[in-house]
DNA sequence: GCAGGTTGTTTGTGATCACATGCAAAACGT
DNA sequence: ACGTTTTGCATGTGATCACAAACAACCTGC
């Protein structure tokens, strides 16, 4: 009942987090606790959260403007998918990822993506191609104009897409979930992609460009070996932070 | 306010669903819908739920004996790592496999437990191949008493034990949604087991022995390959099954 | 000064209720 | 009789509230 001016101790975010609340009225047909989660899983994806972050149901509902119910049942299944870790005091956070758990992310990423991209070789139709062409050119403006948030969000789409060319949902769902588990890592990624400009992205582009190669020719190999490389490079980059977060201390 | 002994209309269970639903009382630092997720869990790995089978919240709120809330979340939970699937009606089943889900199913199973068993030949200890040894033992006593739910129980453990030993936990997540993905077969896997004795379960055997012998050698590959025999075993039960469903009709 | 207890606040949890939706059986009109 | 409408029930959803656990700041007593 006393300060009431001070209480608004709220982080500075890196960026809005939740872009417009896009048409704030619930379409019909629509549940709140799946907006919640379909808002929740795009902002934590994009990075809007720091590793280490503890998020509270009564402030998140205020934020999204329902209920805490629908926001429990959100965070219930994102903590299931990995996106949040549950606390022993049984609140939920951010995981922070241990150099160990990357690795091993990034190893069953390479293996399932690798297949995925490898089944997308067989699948994949001339105007599907055109689709990821035109991603890849959206991806090659965002680093001429150094736009990091936007390559990584265009990346993820150009990945995703692959992975529904592929036609596999168990295949599809298990990556999704990896992809869950190391967004915490996204919002370095991006800062280091904004302050370093240049360094790791031409590789990023060189690979996928191997990949619509590979794609063109049907050779599923080929593409298996350049989504290799791809999530290769990505294991340099979080080296590199790492390096950086020590040089940090 | 009419009809009351009618409403009971239970359709009879394959087992009593939830064992004993040991110690009722919640232990401290416990939380309800914790509980009611790992009984649910437990339920549906062991094939309690008939493929199909819709669950309502209310009823299992009573059959657990909590208020609804707690399993609400569970139940979203557990959707969320595959064991239930959501209708359009916003109601929860479980679901039901499609032929080509199973195959897909199999085929990313053989890919992630054949590394963890590679895994595990690398780490395993001698004590930790008697353990296996025993879970061995037990499932060999279950094959001579006909005892198929204890032997589908058994081959779990014998199963989990393995990935436990990869530490992985990574790897480990991932397998364990698979089985829960799996899980919907498993009633009739076991039903098949008690009505054909001796001819799979032979094979299952030879594949463990095989897999003990490679974690002796502490040879990966032989582990490997003896855990990818054991699920192309798998593979064709589930093939036979629906062989038999199909002359059913 | 400092260990240990106390109090107040924050936050997750579980129960209950009002409401909307979906579904199915009954009622109705043709 | 048959297709359509209505009614009633079953069920998921979201909001609100009381409560307990966890945490932090404060206070007390040595």
């Amino acid at each position: 009942m006393k300060m009431e001016a001070a209480k608004k101790s709220r982080k500075p975010l890196l960026a809005p987090r939740w872009p417009i609340l896009a048409s704030n009225r619930r379409r019909p047909g629509e549940v709140a606790h799946g907006r919640a989660y379909e808002i929740l899983k795009e902002a934590v994806l994009a990075g809007h959260f720091r590793p280490g972050e503890v998020v509270t149901l009564r402030s998140l509902a205020k934020e999204l403007s329902v209920s805490e119910m629908p926001v429990r049942e959100a965070l219930r299944r994102l903590t299931a998918e990995g996106a949040f870790e549950a606390l022993p005091n049984r609140s939920a956070r951010i995981p922070i990822l241990t150099r160990l758990q990357v690795e091993q992310l990034l190893s069953l990423r390479q293996q399932l993506e690798g297949q995925a991209a490898a089944l997308a070789a067989r699948n994949i139709t001339l105007v599907q191609i055109e689709h990821l062409r035109a991603l890849q050119n959206g991806i090659e403006q965002c680093i001429s104009r150094s736009d990091a948030r936007t390559h990584t969000s265009l990346n993820m789409a150009f990945h995703f897409e692959i992975y529904r060319i592929a036609d596999n949902p168990v295949l599809t769902s298990v990556i999704q979930m990896l992809w869950l588990k190391m967004a915490p890592l996204v919002g370095s990624i991006v800062e280091l992609l904004a302050s370093k400009p240049g360094t790791f992205k031409r590789v990023a582009l060189e690979h996928h460009e191997r990949m619509l190669r590979a794609f063109q020719s049907r050779d599923a190999a080929a593409a298996e070996a350049a989504m290799h490389e791809d999530l290769l490079a990505t294991t340099k980059i979080t080296g590199y932070w790492e390096s950086l977060q020590l040089r940090a201390r």
